[in-house]
Formats: C-alpha cells, sequence, structure tokens
DNA sequence: AGCTGTGAAAGAATTCACAGCC
DNA sequence: GGCTGTGAATTCTTTCACAGCT
C-alpha cells in the first residue's frame, strides 16, 4: 500500500482550504446518519441540505479532496464516508488527554460523541489532589504532577484544557513541552504556544456574545437609527458618552 | 448561518463584518483585564498582543465601531469597554434558558462567565420527570411541559440546547415558536429554524476532528500515510455497482 | 516621535453558471 | 434528464502602507 497507493490525483495541491476542513466532519456527520439508513448515494443537493449548507459550496468542498462523485448519480455514501474519514486522519486512533475535571471536564469525559469517532480518552489530570483517584466516566482521575509521563506513556498529541482561566496557560505549556501539538481549549484565555501548534478554542461566551449583538439588532430595527454617526465631536475630551452617561465598568 | 437558505446577508447588521463581531468579545475580555489592573489606556499593538490578533486587524476592527482612539496615544480602555459593550448589546441583561440538564446542561449553568457578563440563566429545563426541582447551580430544574409559560414569562429571546440529538431540533422548534429567536446548540445535529432566528452551534468532536486533520499533517508527509485501511485500491474510475459492493468500511 | 484610521492591494471563501459525463 | 466538477465572477476578509492627528 506504499506505493502507488494515491487516492487522489496530485492535481489539486496538498492545499485544502481552511474553510472546507472546518466543514469536512459536518458532511461525515450527515454521510454517516445516511450510511446507518443504509442509503446507499446522496445527492450533493440532499447531502447538503443534511448538514446545512449549500450545495454549490458542497460540490467546492469535496473537489479539493478529488473527483469522487459520479455525475448523474451522485455520491457512493460508504465510500465517501471512508474519503472524509481519511482525510481528517480519523482512520487511526487518536488518545486525548483531557486537563481540568471539574464540571465541563467531567462532562466532556462523559461526553459520547467524544470516544466515538476516532478519539479515545486516555486519562484524565487534574490539579486537586483531592481529585486522585475518584473515578470519573470510568476512568480514574490523575494527578498533575504525572502530566509529562501520562502523555509520553501515552503516545498523546492532542490535549484538552478544560481548566480555569489562570491555570490554563501553564497547563498548555507543559503539555506543548510534554509534546502535544494540538489543544482544544475551553478555558477562557488566550494560549500562546510555540509555531507548529495548533490551538482551537471553544468558549461559550464568545458565542453568547456574538448571539446578543445580533438579537439587539432584531430588537431595535427603527429605533437604533439615530445613532449613525461615531461619537459627535470625537476629538472630545475623555469619555463623555454619547448620551452623557458616563460608562463606569462592566454591569457584573 | 444556520440551515436554510437565509439570503440575509449576515454582514447586514449595520455594516459591521461578521468576522469583526465574532472578534469583538475577545477584545472586550482583554480590555476588562485590563480595566481591573487599572491600566488607563492601550495600543492597538498591545491589545491585539492580549487578544491574539494582529494590530491591522484590530484597528480595522474599530474602525467599523467608531474613531474610539487617540493617535499618539492608544485607547482608553473603560471607554473602548463601554463602547465594545454596548456594540453587543451586553449593556442589557439577557435572560437564557438551558434546556437539557445532564452532565453538559449542569456544567453550563455552573459555568461562572455565563453569568458574568450581561447574561443570566432564567431557567433550566428538562424533560425528564424526576429531574424537576431537582437543583442545579443553586436553581431547581423545570420540566419541559412549561417551557412556553417560562420563556414568555421571563421574555427569554436566547436559549441553549444541551440535549441529545435526537431531541434537538423538537426543543428548537418549541423554543423558536414560544419567541426565541436566537440559539446556541451544544446538541450535535444541524437545527432548521425560520428566518430571522440565529443559531450557533458548539461542537467538541468538530473541533477535535479538525485538530485530527492538521496532527495528522504534521504527523507525516510521507509516513502513516495509509495503514491496513480496507478500502481496495480505489481511483477515480472506481465502480459503482448497482449491486452491494462497497468499500463497506470505516467502523470509527 | 508615536500611533490611529483607512484607502488600496492582496488573498480567501462563496456563489454562479455551465461544460461534460452518466 | 440529472448531477458532478470547476473555471470565472463575486463577495468577504486580511494585510499593507501611509496620510494625518496629537
Amino acid at each position: 500500500m506504499a506505493t502507488g497507493r494515491t487516492h487522489r490525483p496530485a492535481t489539486r495541491s496538498r492545499g485544502i482550504p481552511e474553510a472546507t476542513v472546518a466543514r469536512l466532519p459536518l458532511y461525515l456527520r450527515a454521510l454517516t446518519a445516511l450510511s446507518e439508513r443504509s442509503v446507499p448515494t446522496v445527492s450533493s443537493e440532499e447531502l447538503a441540505a443534511a448538514a446545512g449548507v449549500n450545495s454549490a459550496k458542497l460540490r467546492k468542498d469535496f473537489s479539493y479532496l478529488g473527483s469522487y462523485g459520479t455525475r448523474g448519480v451522485g455520491y457512493d455514501v460508504e465510500y465517501l464516508v471512508y474519503q472524509i474519514s481519511r482525510e481528517l486522519g480519523l482512520t487511526q486512533d487518536w488518545p486525548v488527554v483531557i486537563v481540568g475535571i471539574g464540571n465541563l471536564g467531567a462532562a466532556l469525559a462523559n461526553y459520547g460523541g467524544f470516544a466515538s469517532r476516532g478519539f479515545r480518552v486516555a486519562a484524565l489530570i487534574d490539579a486537586d489532589p483531592a481529585m486522585a483517584g475518584k473515578p470519573v466516566a470510568g476512568m480514574p482521575v490523575q494527578h498533575t504532577d504525572d502530566l509529562e509521563r501520562i502523555i509520553s506513556d501515552n503516545g498523546v498529541s492532542i490535549g484538552v484544557i478544560a481548566t480555569p482561566a489562570g491555570a490554563a496557560q501553564q497547563v498548555c505549556d507543559r503539555l506543548v513541552a510534554a509534546g502535544v501539538t494540538s489543544i482544544l481549549n475551553f478555558a477562557p484565555t488566550v494560549l500562546s504556544v510555540p509555531d507548529g501548534v495548533d490551538v482551537r478554542k471553544v468558549d461559550l461566551s464568545i458565542e453568547l456574545q456574538i448571539l446578543a449583538f445580533h438579537e439587539q439588532r432584531k430588537a431595535g430595527e427603527d429605533a437604533a437609527t439615530d445613532d449613525g454617526a461615531p461619537a459627535p465631536a470625537v476629538a472630545k475630551d475623555h469619555r463623555k458618552g454619547p448620551d452623557g452617561d458616563v460608562p463606569a465598568v462592566m454591569p457584573a
């Protein structure tokens, strides 16, 4: 299988756009659902609907992977599942550690989707000695002291940080030093990492704030029009709020 | 965003690009930290570093809000905190309901950052009668039967779905029917909603899959390409047998 | 001198629309 | 007839680089 494999015509360079990569899991999920219902083939239109995108985008995305469809027919579901899985690296097993077993960490450990597709929780790690040995989601929590050994023993390259914000950077540094090169960060902090390490963050409060922004827009279709220009006489001396309301601090 | 052909150019919103909106919470967090340290002003360079973006992007982002800086000096921290908060709609209070109080829902309910900035958990809702009345994060869980009343009584416009995938669409429909117009979805499902309703999703397994993609790429430009993958010597002109001859793999 | 604000250029992502194959 | 695959057009985002204010 070494030589001559090349499933994809090297015509399209290895560069799959990031936006496309981010959608592959979506397609994969939709395809898996079809597969479970034993649907043999699917059109770009149908699959796009199931994945919540439009069909032109889906076809373009797939075109970066290769020509895996059949004109006039559509895509073979099983085949595509395999191709996308392979592209995403899900044909191999990824051991993952979760650091920070509080409410969120425990919830993640219990999350089924975690183990489901290529990922395996190799260890749960927490700094609290009182947690050590306690079983969470069927595994004993281990102490941070052993972090380096755990990473190394299990060949972990993906770490999940679910600690409080204050501890996140330190944990991150240790993970990286121990060999982790991909981090999923749930702590509300910007992590700094060396080149070659990927960080993705999941941040509840950011998502809510984005929703609030749009929500506010909806609410004031007409009321907000008066605020067209930036603060009048911007050069104005220190913050003299647009409506005379001196902004103290944020509402708690 | 969301499903359906939301032809509405999300960028609409008074001309602030969506990509910028998504970064405002980041800036706000960095600014809040500076504010707590009583730092009076900050340059675009410093703030950008704290927020994990580059300074040109930050300045461009702020330019959509107005001219809130001072040339040669930088930005007044308090003033900017106020302006961004206002822009994001955080100067008002947003009651939020969480539906689905399992591991994740409970973790979300306990999450401090939730309540911190403009958001208030108005109710926890679960379909399990056994949960009803049980206190989680200091609030009694309420039953799904009362969902509509709860939404309406509290004027809730933002809902968080943390149910299993199978229940998500139904919960979503009820939330929307009851008046919710923004949804944060933690269930691994594509929700379909009418126009005018915003959906954002947070999906652990998608994030991990994206990391795996990049991880795989790092791991080997040459090695670990294919290992025992059952797929036949598939290629472009693969069979599309009407019989049942498929790769039939991808257990995951 | 220092730093913001912003046009203009460059780069990505999305959408169109249709040629090409089944 | 139906549907994929893809150049071309369009739209969105990022980056550059410098004019202009303090």
